[in-house]
DNA sequence: TATTGTTTTCAGAAGATATTGAAAGGAATT
DNA sequence: AATTCCTTTCAATATCTTCTGAAAACAATA
């Protein structure tokens, strides 16, 4: 008993974290293979990762890759080998800082621009007309400045999350409480 | 010029809406669905959803319940006739809160709930080994307790910012920001 | 340079997810 | 009770995503 309950709890845990990430659209095998670097203990290479997962040698290449472009693995070698193993950020903070910053980037940013340009044409919109047309307009304007002071605000409450780190979060926590009740 | 220009901004609007939703693992559709309403003026029955994003009346029918499933919308009836009508949810702040309550409940406290698990087999596992293993078990609980407390500080955070309130979120930030330097 | 070990690529296969459209189900009206 | 209008359901289909495996590319060593 011990080694087999570790294996067990680890095997849980990936592929839940796997399922996990499969419903926030990220790949269910690279969420896999980044629970298992994270639980290793050791930098493991992609046969290791093949043999734990049971994937192919190309899925294990590309997520691995994919990994690393997200910078939540690093590239490491072994003296005296040939092969590249991986190892996991696991620092997961860092980690949450990673994921909220290149989601932010490849996600959020397309749909903030869109919105400005969207915001922009219903001003235009505006001027044109008079009336029910125009009563539609300023409708539509509100509807999209809306949305882009929200997106503003998340903004700037994921600049405080970040300055504050980790280590400021739960006392940050704290003070919210009372200043908000 | 005008209503052309506004029917163009809602049009890019919807089209942006829904691609982004489907990198955070929501249909298209139901999304698109979600902006056109989101940005209509008055409710939307089944058919002018149809007609708007050229949809079938099938698809049109499965994506608007689970919008109200979701409360993102909801059902109202016009006087004197017999269709459904949709109305979204206007109020950003509080579709934030709904989207964050139901994401939470449905994907995340599942792997809250799988990772305690897997910490109180790692403990167990501490208990039956010594050594090498031991080691290694301890590492395990570790990483385990890492992601509970992490997810517990997002918890305390979305909590207070719950309370805070929209009108709240500005004000806070500039507070924090201070606080943070 | 040939050999050997390793990684990457990518066309085709498999799998997962979403959509269609027609039929069945409900409910108000005549 | 029959008709009409509207909504829901679901099997078949289409679409989109991911995986596989073998070949090509690459790189270190002999």
């Amino acid at each position: 008993m011990g080694e087999e309950t570790i294996m067990a709890a680890e095997a849980l845990f990936i592929r839940r974290w796997g399922e996990m990430a499969a419903r926030w659209g990220v790949s269910r095998t690279m969420a896999e293979i980044h629970a298992l670097l994270y639980l290793a203990r050791q930098p493991l290479c992609t046969d290791d990762v093949m043999d734990r997962l049971a994937v192919s040698r190309g899925s294990a290449s590309v997520n691995l890759r994919e990994l690393v472009n997200w910078s939540l693995i690093y590239r490491v070698h072994q003296r005296g080998d040939r092969k590249e193993y991986f190892e996991a950020e696991k620092d997961v903070w860092q980690m949450f800082e990673i994921i909220i910053r290149e989601r932010r980037r490849r996600e959020v940013q397309p749909i903030v621009e869109t919105t400005e340009k969207c915001l922009s044409m219903a001003k235009d919109a505006c001027k044109g007309v008079r009336g029910e047309a125009r009563s539609e307009a300023q409708e539509a304007v509100r509807r999209f400045t809306d949305i882009l002071e929200f997106c503003d605000a998340m903004n700037t409450l994921f600049l405080v999350i970040g300055k504050a780190g980790y280590a400021g979060l739960k006392p940050l926590a704290k003070t919210l409480h009372k200043l908000v009740g």
